[in-house]
RNA sequence: UGGGGGAUCGUCUAAUGGCAGGACUACGGAUUCUGGCUCCGUAUAUCAAGGUUCGAAUCCUUGUCCCCCAGCCA
């Protein structure tokens, strides 16, 4: 074994960990950077955070924790044409509900302009940037291609005076959009497109969100974020994948700004996140909002964190996602079932359980008197015990799920059927003992009759009941609204085709259903937007943004995983 | 035709020359006043070929496939 090999890195006990961990923890160990641990979230504010940012926020905040040291909120704020205060106002909601805290250490590029502009002087200064005055198509041409070298501009050999005075006249307005760049000087002949001289400022008469109208000139990305990372002392710049080819440029950087070989950050790449049924460019999302495929950003069928915030996943749900996946540097399509899988296993430990009827069908139980009223206790949570319940009423009229009953019973039904038997839900034990149709038919109203012995659902001789029923006391049930969601494209791969707007044809145009009529437990009356709760047997659900007292909207989170519909689907199929 | 990366169950991920493990999914069963939850069980993987080695997912060679790069976007 060679002096030079590292111990393998231990890992720790919580969590499956991954390698930039292990990148970390063998820093911290070696006492690089005085084992310090400072990360960087660094949004642009041109969008809404979805669920592929969840990743890299976890992986920042958490390395920060897991290490004792800190993650800063860096909104890389260089590009003001498309970056607006309100992105910057919605990123720093959906982190914070996320639970995470970066203290006060909320940062923008645009507060080091200054920096940069200074440090950008010292490099033409230095000799290595200077003021290119051609076109964009010009500089593009000349730029050469991947089997082709570049060709110098005919302005690379500019003094440093002439350069330094057209920067300062760039920077004070002298000159329109687009008519000189500053460029550092690389080289042309690099194999590596990225080395040959690019561009660090443009001209863009632009108001800045934050800035104003201070500066006409604005950083390029390679230029802004290496520097915002050394000025900010990061120690682990993490970033996705398509940034490695720009590492030997972020290396440069620091190389010509004189970055001390100990205080210098490390870019580490990682792929980030996708997700089968789903579209995670924030363009995409863009245009899924803009030609109205959706309600917004925040419709809870985007894959944005405002959107599944309305939709009813929990922060907690989205942190043990985005820790069950890992992370590593292949490219990779996680199954969407896994998030759904986090989703339920939260939702299960924390929703109080009601019973609502989606799809309202008519019990007429017969021998319960007409106006005798039974208050039933039901435990918000059965399999706790924790002693909370709520009251529901029930009378001689009450209202099941259609799906609930079947004239002709399927093989294995445990559901009502003409002569069978089901237990309503903490109330008790019914049959069924007539079907009233319509003129055309359809089964409108069921005729019942209870086991006088079962109040409160218990059979009195411990005779089997295999159905247990959902139900709403048909005079004391609430209206409601509710909005079923399935996933947006119908396909897992959407971005599959070959060409490249195909991903457009994939929209489920199923994805929203929109149930009225529906019957909700008296207890759900003075519900507040965003209560999660499970509508037993059916799933769980969240009460939407719309929803008011007296005109309840319920938003369907996920439904339960449902066992029957796959015996009944290979009940078909045989 | 250049450069930079990457290939492990259907999916995600472990392994750091020494029993290919876990989770999700799927399937089967037990339990159940939610066909939920829980519990138990079953199935499925090292891109290919060659080499080094007592021993290879891991090292070497050759090949194949996939991703990224030619913004004055980030």
């Amino acid at each position: 074994m060679s002096e030079e090999t590292l111990p393998r890195p231990e890992r720790s006990d919580d969590g499956p960990g991954n390698f930039v961990e292990d990148i970390v923890r063998q820093d911290v160990a070696a006492g690089k950077n005085g084992g310090r641990v400072v990360t960087r979230f660094p949004p642009e504010p041109n969008g809404y955070l979805h669920i592929g940012h969840a990743k890299s926020i976890c992986l920042n905040f958490g390395l920060a924790q897991k290490f004792n040291g800190v993650c800063n909120l860096r909104f890389d704020d260089t590009n003001p044409e498309t970056e607006d205060v309100e992105y910057v106002e919605s990123i720093k909601d959906a982190i914070r509900w996320l639970g995470f805290d970066w203290g006060d250490r909320e940062y923008y590029a645009s507060d080091y302009f200054e920096q940069l502009y200074d440090l950008a002087e010292k490099l033409i200064k230095a000799g290595v940037a200077y003021v290119d005055s051609r076109s964009l198509e010009e500089i593009r041409e000349t730029r050469g291609d991947f089997y082709t070298p570049g060709q110098d501009s005919p302005f690379r050999n500019r003094t440093v005076e002439e350069n330094l005075d057209l920067f300062r006249r760039m920077r004070a307005g002298e000159f329109p959009d687009g008519s000189h760049v500053l460029r550092a000087k690389g080289d042309m002949t690099s194999k590596d497109v990225k080395m040959r001289d690019p561009v660090m400022y443009r001209i863009k008469h632009a108001r800045h969100h934050r800035t104003g109208d201070r500066w006409c000139i604005y950083p390029m990305y390679d230029w802004a974020h290496g520097q915002s990372d050394y000025i900010e002392k990061v120690t682990h710049s993490i970033c996705s994948l398509e940034f490695m080819n720009h590492r030997p440029l972020y290396h440069w950087f620091l190389d010509q700004i004189g970055a001390p070989a100990e205080e210098r950050p490390q870019q580490i790449e990682f792929a980030k996140l996708n997700l089968t049924y789903t579209v995670l460019s924030k363009r995409r999302l863009q245009q899924l909002v803009q030609s109205k495929l959706v309600n917004g950003w925040d419709d809870p069928r985007m894959p944005t964190l405002v959107g599944m915030r309305r939709r009813g996943y929990t922060p907690e749900a989205i942190r043990a996602f985005c820790d069950r996946v890992g992370v590593s540097t292949r490219d990779s399509i996680v199954d969407i079932t896994l998030l759904e899988h986090e989703l339920r296993e939260h939702l299960n430990a924390t929703s109080p359980r009601v019973m609502a009827v989606l799809r309202p069908l008519k019990v007429v139980i017969e021998n319960w008197p007409e106006d005798r009223i039974e208050v039933f206790h039901a435990p918000y949570d059965p399999e706790k015990r924790d002693g909370l319940s709520r009251e529901v009423p029930f009378g001689r009229e009450i209202y099941i799920e259609r799906d609930d009953f079947a004239e002709v019973p399927p093989n294995k039904w445990f559901r009502l059927a003409p002569g069978q038997e089901v237990r309503l839900r903490y109330a008790c034990i019914l049959r069924c003992v007539g079907v009233v149709k319509n003129e055309k038919g359809e089964v409108v109203e069921l005729r019942c009759t209870w086991d006088e012995g079962s109040r409160g659902g218990a059979a009195p001789d411990g005779r089997k009941i295999k159905g247990t029923l959902h139900w709403v006391s048909a005079r004391h049930g609430l209206p409601a609204e509710v909005r079923l969601y399935d996933r947006l494209f119908k396909v897992e791969y959407p971005m599959a085709g070959d060409d490249k707007n195909d991903w457009l044809k994939h929209i489920n145009p199923d994805s929203l259903q929109v149930l009225t009529g529906c019957i909700v437990e008296p207890s759900l009356a003075n519900t507040q937007p965003l209560d999660r709760m499970q509508f037993e047997r059916i799933g769980y659900f969240c009460t939407d943004l719309d929803s008011q007292p007296g005109a309840l909207v319920f938003n369907r989170t996920i439904s339960l995983k449902d066992t029957w519909a796959a015996i009944a689907r290979k009940g078909e199929e045989g």
